[in-house]
DNA sequence: AATGAATGAGCCTTCATTCAT
DNA sequence: AATGAATGAAGGCTCATTCAT
């Protein structure tokens, strides 16, 4: 009698995305090559054309899946009537902290090289756009604190998005670089750096960076 | 009377480095090949073997003559005895944004991702060792300015260099991604962002954020 | 009914290897591009890659193939219990008469030429080691014919194997050149020199050296 | 007052061929650049073109000047009255061991290697040649020592050769190879094998061989 | 549905030589 | 006489993709 396959054809399929982002994230999107990808996951070399198309496709198809969870938890914090403006921004805050810091922000520097380079266009647009969706989500919330006059009016909103998105990708990018200094209370950093330590750091940051830029009465947070 | 040779025979390595510069910053390291390098440049292949020895070498001496300004440009600030700290941070604020700014930020750009990739690891040394030399000197103005009381004493050192350079690489590598926002006053950015709005964007609004998280007294600033 | 396959896929692999084998002998390794081996195979260059991994490991390959009978051959007449110490000199000179002979002796001098050039490592070593294995038998042929009385026991083996090796070597690399000579008994060498005169008068010759050399009663044989 | 220079010119062309003839060795002829040689000399590389014409006719030079001396050593043997044939064929064996083993033998691989490769026909004639002529004054030994009834009258001539310098070729190229048999009496090569020994083992194996070959009363001689 | 084999273009680097001075 | 600069060809290898089965 002949056995007959379970397998679920979609699990290769996955464990092909899932090695891949590996990769590309230990060694960027030129340097990891379709044969790499299909050793280490153990499977051939033409499967990677014949699920995806391309590398590039495979490669989009990873961002598309990877970033979903971010855009929804964002919608549920602006949406959420039970919180005032700047409990937003903190959720935010943490919010984009945790997901950029995942696994040392392999990915979000990944994407970062991507929209920097502008030359896979297909690629880069996409995470324009993905980026540009869920910004949009925190321009409503800047927008609800100023008519509720809990925020100043002139905000450079999009110099502050540089702010917000630049701090984090510079701080999974320089890695522990910037820690090698000796903090301003002369206290050298003994311990080595760990990756929930900075994740607080980061958070906390942002957090005053953006409580004295945002609130008009900053004095009543202790930042 | 002996005949003065005018040709500088260093012209065409130079020349070769611009190139390079050029295309490095379009394409990136590892999709611009030497063929094309040469090529566009007019000379043969392998000039740029004879000249630099390999890709790599070639890329190093770009950025080690590239980087040298700012850094000559920042110890100057540091050692001027007439300014006191806050001066210093808006014109380090200056200084950082218009060298970051120029042609679009691309040879910047070029260095982060190298930073982020850490593949060409001689190379993401030398880039992270310019970095750390001239935060360097950001860091004794603080302390300075610490010392001085003018600055508040809680500093997050390495967090904010994570906000200044992050926050200029983010607006150079999204571009005019942010500013296809209408800002939020309502008004649309009707007018294509030119290179010299975002360069004064940029630097009000790194001081502004910086007076806010430094100053003792930041209402003194109107910022 | 299942069809079988009567395709064998190592055919390629073969034909590659013995392109390489006569383009190796012609022009020595060096000179040997994988292009021109490619191309007299009637395939692509990266076939050589894909199959072998790279030009150093087909060399192995081909070497590490082509020796494997000489070892055997050995082997046997060693473990052979009907004959007597001489007669295995006899049979393990004309099998290594035959061996290096074959094609004038085109595998061999590439062999030879390696060692002498110790350049490449690996291939170095692997040849090393298999006229080593295979030396060892021939030492133990004469370790017998020692006990037995047969054979003179002041041996200076390694030198005996050096005239073993050096005068085959020797005979098929200077090819015609020492036949140039008229001989000594004043007649000339007319005849062309072909491969099966050449053969007998090396084995006849190094029997005739050998049984000088190693036996207690060289007179009772007529060499 | 202008110095007069008093360099000698043929000192330069006569360094780059010692240095040439080192690096010939060490790499052999294929693996030894222009650009090595010119370099580790201290001069430019078209220096070679210049002085030379090109690479091969460098090597040419080379060798034409390294095997002068064992011509006149030879012909002098010869021609000696006072010495019985034997004599002359002891002090052709002394003299042919000595400036193989040279300096291990080096220029004597490098040059059977270009004849065994035949690739370079013009050094490989040149070569061929010079080995030749070399050879013909041992001819005349080996017919003087048939006339004088001292040798055997049916002689191998060509083989004979083979094996004078196919030992020693063997000896040189396999290095300490064969050494690493213990030897037949059962005694392990315990002390490092240097060089004089090896000289002095291969001088006496080569005359033993050859008085029990060439020898009516090889009885006489206690080889 | 899935794959091993095969492709052709491209990569960076090195080579011996020649050119212009 | 001597050289630094420049050349064009060729080197081995890796790539993403496609083909035949």
């Amino acid at each position: 009698m002949k056995e007959v396959k379970i397998i679920d054809h979609s699990d290769k399929k996955a464990f092909l995305l899932e090695t891949a982002h590996q990769l590309f994230s230990e060694n960027g999107f030129d340097a990891t090559s379709v044969r790499m990808i299909a050793e280490k996951a153990g499977m051939n070399v033409a499967m990677i054309s014949y699920y995806f198309g391309s590398k590039e496709k495979l490669f989009e198809e990873l961002l598309v899946g990877k970033t979903n969870y971010m855009r929804e938890q964002l919608t549920a914090i602006v949406e959420n009537k039970d919180l005032d403006p700047w409990s937003k921004i903190e959720l935010m805050i943490d919010g984009y902290s945790d997901r950029i810091l995942t696994s040392g922000g392999s990915l979000h520097k990944l994407m970062m090289r991507e929209v920097s380079l502008k030359q896979r266009t297909e690629i880069s647009n996409l995470i324009e756009k993905r980026i540009m969706f869920n910004l949009k989500a925190v321009h409503e919330i800047i927008v609800e604190g100023i008519k509720k006059k809990v925020f100043v009016h002139n905000i450079d909103f999009p110099m502050l998005m540089s702010t917000l998105i630049g701090t984090l990708t510079q701080t999974v990018t320089s890695d522990s670089m910037f820690f090698r200094f000796e903090n301003v209370d002369g206290k050298k950093h003994t311990k080595k750096i760990d990756v929930n330590e900075v994740s607080k750091r980061v958070k906390k940051h942002l957090k005053r960076v953006f409580a004295r830029y945002l609130l008009i009465h900053p004095e009543k947070y202790n930042y």
